[in-house]
RNA sequence: UCCUCCUUAGCUCAGUUGGUUAGAGCAUCUGACUGUUAAUCAGAGGGUCUCCCGUUCAAGUCGGGAAGGGGGAGCCA
């Protein structure tokens, strides 16, 4: 037994490293360790600043003076990989608590100070966008990318709690009917002209890999439907595209989204799962990720600083957070929103571009905003909207005007989720389907759930950079996701 | 896709009514110093002013177009 083990622990040594973050949240000293990381800067010829990415905190790393040679010193560039075996020492500098007193450096990838791009100074997130590859050596994105580590767990561990299962929904999919928006094709077929065409001159695709049209994912709600009808709890967390040329600080083209369904729940369930789940999330990273976002609070202040006084949060990001867990999302109607926002002096002044003149028409982000950031200013949830903006498969209601559909607005970012009730009564939704023009043909699997043990369900969808985007207070959603997809960008 | 603003050194930015050799801070390099904290001090190198066309004796500066980027809108998550 013994010698297993002993075999394990040299198998082991090059690994036999600490991380920056135990060691300097370890308040001892005089003990060796080996820490490996990337040096952040090298002052005074003596001091190195190392960071390994588990924490923005980096340890000080002490190369006394005469005892490494100058080739050595010379290769402690900005950028440099580097490993460290030495004493933890209690700080002789103000600093810090603790520090490394190198016994042993080795280089393990040098990195030319001439052509590296970061420096240790402040750049602006468009420069770092340009260089994304590297950008997660930086403390903001280190942080945010932290964060978005935890909220995705956060979210399995809420949902795996809850005994929800886990279900993977097809990237790939046939089915197009979804009006979720425009599509990527997939396609095998050769893009020079050459691709099997049918009589009337459109492409052949039962001679395509699979043997129809197919698409990346707008969602996976309609599968998810179906296990729902099975599983009764279940939720999907993926990727999603959309092909829309969307040019906003809050669309990708490939996103992660996480969507819920649920057997027997109704538009209040719906609410209340959807606003525990936020609560939730956002709970964990604060508890879990507190150092992180407290820098990217700080790091958002300071943004705030260069605008101008009217325009500054109220809030800080960490006051913003602990408020959305505190607090009771507010919830009303599109009848009533429509109401408040009629009778605002925002309105009555002109001051929306687009006024509000009556029932029926959809909201506007102008008019989102100033529900959430101006009238009740904290998170809204909005209800029962008239059935011509919304989707096929929400519920009628009584008054055969409105659906049981619910968005969740979030302060800064609008709308963080979109979901419903489903339309549960299989001659309702086959005449929804009809009037708007969606092929019941194609959709015959989906109308399956309404033939064999329909039951009253709901669901929603989460926008997970989004949601990256409130917890970080990232005003790009391009800066929470590691590789963003855009409109003429899909570089790395 | 629409509206709007921007593009000058590796980065962040100045650049006057169009006028000689386009500047600063940081970074880089060289040297000094050596318990520093984005070290400090001294010096040096670094520019096809995004690209194309035009106006002019003369364009970083004025006009037109293109490309790239930011912000806003629409579509939505």
């Amino acid at each position: 037994m013994l010698a297993i083990f002993a075999v394990l622990k040299f198998r082991h040594m090059f690994n036999k490293r600490v991380r920056i973050k135990e060691l300097l949240s370890n308040e001892s000293a005089n003990y060796q360790a080996t820490v490996m990381g990337w040096v952040r800067t090298f002052r005074n010829s003596q001091f190195i600043a190392l960071n390994d990415g588990s924490t923005n905190n980096n340890l000080q790393v002490v190369a006394s003076l005469g005892e490494f040679d100058e080739p050595t010193l010379k290769r402690l560039t900005t950028g440099a990989c580097i490993k460290v075996t030495g004493e933890v020492i209690t700080s002789l500098g103000k600093g810090q608590k603790v520090e490394l007193k190198a016994s042993s450096i080795e280089i393990l990838g040098d990195s030319d100070a001439e052509k590296f791009p970061l420096q240790p100074k402040k750049h602006s997130l468009e420069f770092l966008r340009e260089i994304a590859h590297l950008r997660f050596k930086t403390n903001t994105f280190g942080s945010v990318f932290r964060v978005r580590h935890s909220l995705a767990f956060a979210v399995h561990k809420f949902f795996n709690d809850k005994g929800f299962v886990y279900l993977h929904t097809p990237i790939i999919t046939a089915s197009d009917a979804e009006g979720a928006g425009e599509m990527f094709k997939v396609t095998t077929f050769p893009l020079d002209g050459t691709a099997p065409k049918n009589e009337d001159g459109s492409i052949n695709f039962k001679e395509d890999f699979f043997g129809r049209s197919t698409n990346l994912t707008v969602s996976g709600q309609l599968e998810g439907e179906l296990a729902a009808m099975a599983f009764s709890d279940i939720y999907t967390f993926g990727p999603t595209f959309r092909a829309e040329n969307s040019n906003t600080t809050r669309h990708l083209a490939e996103f992660w989204m996480i969507e819920p369904e649920v057997a027997f729940n109704d538009l209040e369930d719906n609410m209340n799962l959807a606003e525990e789940f936020i609560k939730y999330v956002i709970k964990y990273a604060i508890d879990h990720n507190k150092e992180d976002i407290e820098f990217l609070a700080q790091r958002l202040e300071e943004e705030e600083k260069q605008k101008p006084q009217n325009e500054r949060n109220e809030m800080t990001l960490m006051e913003k957070l602990d408020f959305v867990v505190n607090n009771n999302f507010e919830r009303l109607t599109y009848t009533e929103a429509i109401e408040i926002l009629k009778e605002s002096n925002h309105n009555k002044k002109k001051k929306f571009q687009y006024l509000i003149e009556g029932w029926g028409a959809d909201l506007q982000s102008e008019h989102e905003r100033y529900l959430v950031e101006k009238h009740f200013k904290k998170p809204v949830i909005l209800t029962n909207y008239p059935k011509d903006i919304k989707s096929f498969y929400m519920r009628m209601n009584e008054d055969g005007k409105t659906v049981a559909a619910m968005d969740i607005l979030a302060p800064g970012i609008g709308e963080i989720v979109g979901g419903s009730q489903r339309e549960e009564r299989l001659d309702r939704l086959t005449e929804r389907m009809n009037e708007m023009k969606i092929p019941a043909e194609e959709l015959n699997w989906y109308l399956d759930t309404r033939r064999f043990g329909s039951c009253p369900h709901a669901g929603f969808g989460l926008g997970f950079e989004r949601l990256v985007q409130f917890v970080t207070g990232m005003g790009n959603i391009r800066d929470v996701i590691p590789f963003p997809r855009y409109p003429k960008s899909a570089e790395f």
